[in-house]
DNA sequence: AGGATAGCCTGCGGGC
DNA sequence: TGCCCGCAGGCTATCC
């Protein structure tokens, strides 16, 4: 599932082809995953890509006519990019599932075939015949168009500070503001975007066991330095995750066909009942904040 | 008011 | 073997 590795590894991939690029066309195939104007103009159809920007999980494309784009790839949402000059190991994925029929050549994007659950198709000009496409088979994603820049940064003043581009004093103190007097668990907090942007369910727990702050502990019980532990946590555990190419699910694989290194060094997340790596106790089990978490009995006091 | 909950949606794996 | 059910979970609307 997408979380902030996974949106920055495609951002990235997608950045060095898409930006400078003119948008020639795009092709709707199911309207109702994008939120405000539909038209072709607000995706940005002839205006030249400038920017890609990211805050926490969601993506922005910022067009040079003053459109924007913010795409959220929900849990099964994946930005395609077939451009010139990407290989063929080079295109952005963020797969939960076997890549192999997403993937083929520039030439073969000509042809007029999708992944299921393709919902949107942009087209870029130049001679290649590159294309985008957004698919989401859950469709908890979507794509929001936006008129301004400004209109981007009000959305994402809503949004906590970034749990991997803000200094690490800023998340500790969203944390400890958050908490203040708060009924809810630590990892409530964490999960909260308008707290910390970009932590789901897998950094939560990992970030948790790493700071070693048991995640059913009340928010208001926290002491300022497991916050700060909390904080250093979160950034590394996604900087970790970025520099791996994302993690997913088992059986997560890039677009390269590899599978996700970093779902491999998951110390919780997905291994309740089994050992604790770092003290071989078992890992307990249960649902947090309504999400299934996992965490050491033993190091997470 | 703030925190908990339901619902959205499809793929897949376990169990019968 | 095949089917069905439950689970996966980010986010919003609604409830308490």
């Amino acid at each position: 599932m997408p979380e902030l590795p996974e949106v920055e590894h495609v951002r990235r991939s997608l950045e060095p082809h898409l930006v400078g690029r003119r948008v020639a066309g795009v092709l709707v195939r199911r309207a109702c995953v994008i939120e405000g104007p539909r038209t072709p103009r607000a995706l940005l159809v002839g205006q030249r890509v400038v920017r890609l920007a990211r805050r926490g999980k969601q993506m922005a494309w910022v067009g040079d006519g003053g459109g924007v784009l913010v795409v959220h790839l929900g849990m099964t949402g994946q930005v395609l990019g077939e451009l010139e000059g990407m290989g063929e190991g080079a295109k952005p994925g963020t797969a939960a599932e076997a890549p192999a029929r997403v993937r083929g050549s520039v030439a073969q994007s000509v042809a007029k075939t999708y992944p299921p659950h393709t919902h949107i198709v942009w087209t870029t000009e130049g001679t290649g015949g590159g294309r985008v496409l957004f698919r989401d088979p859950r469709r908890f994603g979507g794509v929001w168009t936006l008129k301004s820049v400004a209109a981007l940064e009000e959305r994402w003043a809503g949004l906590g500070p970034d749990g991997l581009d803000a200094p690490v004093g800023e998340l500790a103190a969203a944390l400890v503001e958050a908490c203040r007097g708060s009924a809810r668990s630590a990892k409530a907090a964490l999960l909260d975007q308008a707290v910390i942007a970009g932590v789901g369910n897998i950094y939560a727990d990992e970030a948790c066991f790493i700071a070693g702050v048991r995640p059913t502990r009340r928010g208001a019980r926290l002491k300022v330095a497991e916050a700060e532990r909390l904080a250093v946590a979160v950034r590394s555990v996604l900087a970790a995750a970025v520099e791996a190419g994302g993690s997913s699910l088992r059986d997560y694989v890039d677009a390269d066909g590899r599978a996700g290194e970093f779902a491999q060094r998951h110390a919780v997340y997905g291994r309740g009942g089994e050992p604790c790596v770092r003290c071989g106790k078992r890992l307990k089990q249960a649902t947090v904040a309504q999400r299934t978490t996992v965490w050491c009995g033993g190091c997470q006091g």
